[in-house]
DNA sequence: GCTTTGGTACTCGGATATCAACTGTCCGAGTTTTCCCGG
DNA sequence: CCGGGAAAACTCGGACAGTTGATATCCGAGTACCAAAGC
C-alpha cells in the first residue's frame, strides 16, 4: 500500500500548469526544475498523463505542455489513475476457492464478501479524490496565500520559462 | 498503489478463526492448507495479527492460533492496518520546497493542499474499512450460503484440524 | 500403582534469499526554428 | 531585399539499469506432551 511518488510530482505539474495563459506552454526540464526532481523520471509521468488526455503537448523547440482540458474538470482521480493504472488496489485471488476439497464452482457466483467490502473502501476512495479538482487545489493555494509570495514565485517562474506558441 | 496479497490471506484466516468454539486453536500450517497458500509466508502475517493483538497464540504441541478479539470489534481496518502498517499510503515530499529560490519555512506553516486532499481520501477510505467487521463478513458468508455448503466445508475442515486447549 | 524426570516432537518467532515494481537514466524519432543561399 | 531550402537544435517518446519493498523460505527458541524409570 505505497502510493508512487510521482503522483505528488504529476499534480503539483499539473497544478502549475493549471496557471498558464491561453497559449502557453512550459518544457518538462523547465518543470522539473522549478519542482526540484529528475526531469528525465518527471517525464514518463507527464507521458502518462498527456496519453490520458489530462495534458497537449507541443514538439519541437519552443514546445512544451500544457492543459488539455480546463482546471475544474481535471481531478485528482484523474491524475492517479493516469499515473498509477486503473486496476484496483485489491485483486481478489479467490483463494476461498482454492486449498483441498474445493466446492464447485456454482457456490463462488456471488463475489467474495472480502473483495466487496474492500472494493467499496476503494470505491468511497477514488470518489472522495474525484471530488477535488485541480481548480479547488489551486483556490485552496490562494486561500492561505495572503501576501502573494507562493503564487508570485509560481508566476515569477513562468514569465522567465514559459514559451509563447500560435496554439 | 498495490495492495499485498497477504492481506488477503489474512483476512480470510481471521474470518475462519471466528468460526471456532471457545478453546479451539488452529495452526497456521492448517490454516495455510485450507487456503492452499504458503504456509511460511502467512506465518509472517499471522505474527504481525498476533504483535497487533488481534490474534492470540498457544505454543507447543497441539498449539496454534485464535481470535484474542470478538469478531464485532475486529475491523477490515484493524487487519489491514496490521498487515500494511500504520504509515499512509501517501506521502508529502514538501516538494513544493524544493526548487530555485525556494521561500522562508514561514509560508509553509499550512499544510500542502494536495496532501491534505490525498489524505482526506485516505482517511475516508480507512473509515470505510473500519465500518466492516469480521462479523459482518461472516454474516455475509451466510446470507448468501443457502444450502450451508460453504459454510459446511469451514466447520467439516475444523473439526478435523482444530485443537482444543485448556484455553 | 503413582510420581518424577528426561526426552521428544510440535508449535511459533525471527532472520535470510528471491522476485517484482518503483525510481532513475539513457538514446532515438519528430518538428520547429533559423540561418544561408539564390533570385 | 525577399523567398525557398536545408541543416541544426530542441522537444517529446519509448527502451534500458539500479534500488527498495513485497514474496517465499529456512532455521532456531520455546513449550506441552509423553514415555520411561524410580519410588
Amino acid at each position: 500500500m505505497k502510493l508512487s511518488e510521482g503522483i505528488e510530482q504529476a499534480i503539483h505539474c499539473v497544478t502549475m500548469l493549471a496557471g498558464l495563459d491561453e497559449g502557453q506552454v512550459l518544457s518538462a526540464a523547465a518543470l522539473a526544475e522549478y519542482h526540484g526532481v529528475s526531469a528525465s523520471y518527471l517525464l514518463k509521468h507527464l507521458q502518462a498523463l498527456s496519453g490520458a488526455g489530462i495534458l497537449a503537448t507541443m514538439p519541437g523547440p519552443k514546445g512544451g505542455y500544457r492543459l488539455a482540458l480546463a482546471p475544474k474538470d481535471v481531478s485528482l482521480l484523474d491524475i492517479t489513475l493516469a499515473i498509477e493504472g486503473p486496476a484496483p488496489a485489491f485483486r481478489c485471488a479467490e483463494i476461498r476457492q482454492r486449498g483441498p476439497k474445493p466446492l464447485p464452482g456454482r457456490y463462488f457466483q456471488a463475489p467474495c464478501g472480502i473483495a466487496s467490502a474492500m472494493h467499496a473502501a476503494e470505491r468511497v476512495y477514488r470518489s472522495e479524490l474525484a471530488k477535488t479538482s485541480i481548480a479547488d487545489i489551486v483556490a485552496g493555494v490562494h486561500a492561505v496565500d495572503d501576501d502573494g509570495a507562493i503564487a508570485g514565485r509560481g508566476t515569477d517562474f513562468i514569465a522567465c520559462h514559459a514559451r509563447q506558441t500560435g496554439r
